[in-house]
DNA sequence: AAACCTTTTTGCCCGGAACGCAAAGATGAT
DNA sequence: ATCATCTTTGCGTTCCGGGCAAAAAGGTTT
């Protein structure tokens, strides 16, 4: 079949049989009959087989026609349907949402909101990636994936969900046991807990710089790559930590553990001092520009869990 | 659906899922990439939902592009079939014809059936596709099939061709230095050129059963999967080998092929010795219950170059 | 039998759609 | 870091398709 506009060809030639001739066909659709008569005209040239004799007064249908007919109508009620099928995959939640992000933060709001969207849409199924890599929504077919920190995909489309501030915090009970470090200085004397693995992540080291002939990992006395894991290491008094606000900011509001603050952060180390202070964000990024409904939905529901202001919020 | 082009637009969205990228298709089309892109943007805009998630590297189809691809693969199918079906009603010999047959039988009947065919009808072209397998010519989009034996496809309309025997025969050279079996347990101490592959067609074993503890393959010395290498086996006296009729039935005639005839087929064993004397056939097969003009050609010519009675016939 | 009406066809013209071209943005590879 | 490939977008041009009008054809009415 070299004829592009085959089924095109096709809805007027059902026009036409079905009004019964090319002026009707050609009132029903707003034309005028030359170019019904033309569009038939090519339809039969391109099949080679006349589908109509020609008679002013009453059009009959050719062996060809009637055999043509029976198969458009079906042929043209499947592209039909198939249009709609996919269109309807416009505002429904249905299907499957697949999302990736970081294993703590995917336990602890995604899970929820993943709860919320399957109470209000039976019909969406979810595939959460928990993963500490960064996982790239275009190749691996992800419908969205959240980023904690700094966002350097430029074609993706990102939605913040909220801020995230590094916060340093120990237990009341190891605060009373070895007291609270004032400065910078003083923290290298301390029992410290570290993020293994995830460089993206802001560590120990950007908190107390490199001094030279000062082994980077001195002091620290527990490392783990789970940030729960960490938390509940600071929780049971192993030392000090420094941890996203998502993570014990509602332990710090509670009492259960106390934010640090450091007075070495004075005078002419803006830069340096940003440490604790810089808020890097959480976002939701996406490959379509337009976001699709499912992505409406599992946006909206993850921003309810996390709140306005954030739950873990001082 | 207010898209008259959407069939047209499904074209190229299978043009592009198949080749993997605009610009592939674009080649394959004889067209720009912006000339696809556009397409396809139509396309996703007719039917309100993204069809490709766009990055320049790769291109990845969102859950409504993978139905759609599903869908339109079938749609754009079947409109090729109406096309063709619509277009078999025209008398001419044009177009293209396709076909498909064992490569023994291609080469030795087909071919010249083709070169005549061509010869009167210039405007034809055709494919043919020699292949082992049992082609579905509904499936492969095929004019026609030719089977050889019995045939289980009870929706498509098949035309005799000719029969087909099985013969035991031997070179005059070989036998005279090895003798002629005399019955069919005597067969086991000759040396044996057997089919490779091919199960559909009968092999040694039909012939000489499976005795318990003899060899299925005792006596074979040579195995191949080509009818016309095995006929030239025979015909250099490596041994006996049991062919149809259409490959050895010429030589048989011209003396330089003996048919062994076993005298075990006697007596009760009426069942067994059908083995040399059921007559199964050659077929052509067709999807269409109406032939078009092309196939009534081809079929003609193909019985010409077979004859009546058959060239191989003794 | 003649006039009339409806329908189809054809020639001509025009508007718009689609394609090519080129440049820009992006991304993976060498 | 440079290169190459792929997609997108803006602009210009070309060609196709539709409208209009006239003509041909066949049926109906007077």
């Amino acid at each position: 079949m070299i004829d592009p506009r085959f089924a095109e060809h096709l809805t007027v030639f059902v026009d036409v049989v079905r009004g019964g001739s090319f002026s009707h066909a050609a009132r029903r659709r707003g034309l005028t009959p030359s170019a019904i008569a033309r569009q038939i005209d090519a339809l039969e040239h391109s099949v080679g087989v006349p589908l109509f004799v020609r008679s002013t007064r009453a059009l009959a249908m050719t062996d060809a026609g009637e055999r043509l007919f029976e198969r458009a109508q079906r042929l043209l009620d499947d592209l039909a349907d198939t249009h709609a099928e996919i269109a309807a995959f416009d505002g429904a939640v249905t299907g499957v949402f697949r999302l990736a992000c970081f294993p703590t933060f995917g336990k602890r709001y995604v899970i929820p909101a993943v709860e919320a969207v399957m109470r209000d849409h039976p019909r969406l199924s979810v595939e959460l990636d928990l993963t500490e890599r960064l996982a790239d929504p275009v190749l691996e077919r992800l419908d969205a994936v959240i980023r904690i920190g700094e966002l350097a995909d430029s074609t993706l489309i990102a939605t913040r969900l909220a801020g995230q501030k590094r916060l340093l915090v120990a237990s009341p009970d190891y605060l009373s046991r070895n007291g609270a470090p004032a400065d910078r200085a003083s923290l290298a004397g301390h029992r410290l807990i570290d993020k293994l693995h995830g460089a993206d992540l802001l560590g120990w080291a950007d908190v107390l710089g490199h001094p030279a002939g000062h082994r980077q990992d001195a002091g620290v006395v527990f490392r783990c790559d789970d940030f729960e894991a960490m938390r509940g290491a600071v929780l049971s008094g192993i030392g000090i930590a420094f941890l996203p606000d998502w993570v014990v900011g509602t332990d710090v509001r509670a009492g259960a553990l106390l934010r640090l603050t450091l007075d070495s952060e004075s005078g002419a180390e803006t830069g340096a001092e940003s440490w604790n202070m810089s808020e890097t964000g959480i976002h939701l990024l996406r490959a379509l520009a337009q976001p699709s409904a499912k992505f409406r939905v599992v946006s909206g529901a993850i921003r309810t869990v996390i709140g306005t202001p954030p739950v873990w919020a001082a």
